[in-house]
DNA sequence: CTGAAAGCGCTAACAC
DNA sequence: GTGTTAGCGCTTTCAG
């Protein structure tokens, strides 16, 4: 079944040697025209594609790069995923994806598998419940190339590429402010993640600013990142039971910000009337909620595109590559009427 | 840098042969018992792992499964994947995810690029622009393993996981008709999937069932499935500037279901009161818009893991599976507000 | 300009 | 019970 053809096939059919037919391939200077010629058409003839699997052996590099993030079915990794691919292909390489979903043990086991398939390279963005980093740390000083996205490490002097989340959830807040809310709630995922930390700070800086006092019982975590049941559901029911509930939230997650909507209004409040809301997240149809939804927006798919760049160069430069890379981009608030002030 | 430990490295270490370190690994019944424990002990110390390639090359087979979808930024998709890497995974398959973005060129390049990597099999669901089926025919005549899902081949006898597209949408059209509506258009994607057919068949049949009229200019079809800029916009304004527009839309694809929603709002429309909507898609929000939309939900999760089912058993098969193996499960319709009645 | 041979990591006949 | 060897497909010294 299914052959595909390999030097040895080429070099029986032409009476030739494989060392002779593998520098033919590949254009070596030091073979003769004719012979080259030969070759090369006979090869196109039977459709002959090197074996990456042999090739992998002898070079020890698969040109593939390993992906570690906590679900493709999330707008901002999906889309992320996009722009890894589209420069991962253009430059040769494979991406070999693999989900967490949030949890620590499997994306342990999905590095170390990523590995074991001798992946070239790794870009990671942590999962919520990772609070050993002890492995990452191993192989950062092994200068195993490896690039950190939206969700970085700590402790670790490595490439990384992030959105600036203190202005995202800073500018956010503002905006809320501006509109008249004085009683704002952060409903966020865990303070393992840096970003949800850098966040949580951006909305008590907007906070200062305009000499709001931070009250504790106005921020609450969803440890699972909302992908435990009911998780979002108990959040947002402690927050709207308090004695004296917010006016708005903001929520620093994309699945939270997502799982909001039919939440508060199954408990019967309108937004932004009863409660205003302004979340992260990417998702495409937030301009189509109930009401359409203000959203601070990551450049996912761009993230996606310099991480890889960055992962690539590091791969491929001759020599280990010490200082550790970083790029950070902004994220991008786009007001609509769910943090709008309400209508009285 | 990070040299994993080799077969070699304990055979040398333990002053064995590497053939009594591979077979003392392996459990071979004929490895003293005393040996056995001293190999296994020292690889489990020095965290020995198979390099993978070098076992995929000796046994011409690579435990990895290949994937072929048009995106992984697609709500059913997204899913499907959830579904197909947690078969995959606890099989020992490795899953490579390539993304057509509706094109056949890229589909083509996909699959050539899978095939020499040597996947073991590859799971399918065709892009919007596929005709040329010829690859497919040839691999399967060679008895290549591979599954189609959601968008299946035709003309080809292979195995598959479909949903029942003619009652989803039939089902669907009802819905809308009993809600009163007899003017319905299909907004579809391209009719080269055989789905877009099956669907419109499925509306077809009900308008028939219920003595109405099909108008061929209620039926629009977007060529790239939603991918291009403005091709769904195209359809509605057409669709809407018709001397008698619907009163109804069904859409039967998620990315256009999703992309029709701000679209008739921009152009001034209220769902439903100027015209319902209805569609495929498996979006986690669609409750959450504005009107909470009516769907029809395929079960993504399920069919990945049934069409990775499949497939893992046609690889592991010791003889060629013949006979084409076929699953066909329903969709789910959940009415919402946005294929009501309109309220007077 | 071309061929022979070694070696990447592993397994499996085939010795002994 | 354990070692030797060949071979998976390819590249690359080293010879000639």
């Amino acid at each position: 079944m299914f052959k595909p053809y390999t030097i040895k096939d080429i070099a029986k059919a032409l009476g030739l040697s494989t060392s002779t037919v593998s520098r033919a391939l590949n254009g070596s200077y030091e073979i003769g025209t004719e012979t080259k010629k030969l070759v090369l058409e006979y090869a196109e003839k039977v459709n002959y594609r090197p074996n990456p699997i042999a090739l992998s052996l002898k070079e020890q590099r698969s040109r593939s790069i390993g992906v570690v993030v906590c679900e493709v079915a999330n707008n901002y990794f999906s889309q992320a995923i996009n722009g890894i691919e589209s420069i991962a292909y253009s430059s040769g390489y494979h991406v070999i994806i693999t989900q967490t979903h949030e949890s620590a043990a499997r994306e342990a086991a999905n590095v170390q598998h990523l590995l074991s398939r001798h992946v070239d390279g790794l870009l990671i963005a942590l999962s919520a419940e990772t609070t050993d980093t002890s492995e990452f740390k191993f192989l950062h000083s092994k200068g195993f190339p490896m690039v950190f996205f939206d969700r970085i490490v700590e402790n670790i002097d490595t490439h990384k590429v992030t959105v600036d989340n203190f202005k995202g959830a800073f500018e956010a807040t503002e905006q809320l402010l501006n509109a008249g809310y004085t009683k704002i709630a952060n409903l966020a995922s865990t303070p393992n993640l840096l970003n949800t930390r850098e966040r949580f700070d951006g909305y008590k800086a907007a906070l200062l600013k305009h000499n709001i006092q931070i009250l504790p019982e106005y921020v609450k975590y969803c440890h699972h990142g909302g992908m435990v049941a009911g998780e979002v559901e108990n959040a947002l029911q402690e927050l709207m039971s308090l004695p004296d509930p917010p006016q708005a939230i903001i929520s620093t997650n994309d699945r939270l910000t997502t799982g909001c909507i039919p939440i508060l209004k199954k408990m019967g409040y309108r937004i932004p009337e009863d409660v205003a809301l302004t979340g992260f997240t990417n998702s495409e149809v937030a301009e189509s909620f109930a009401p359409p939804l203000t959203v601070i927006r990551q450049p996912a798919f761009t993230m996606g595109q310099m991480a890889t760049e960055m992962l690539i160069n590091v791969i491929e430069s001759k020599y280990p590559v010490y200082e550790a890379m970083s790029t950070q981009v902004d994220t991008e608030l786009i007001v609509r009427q769910s943090s709008m002030p309400a209508k009285i």
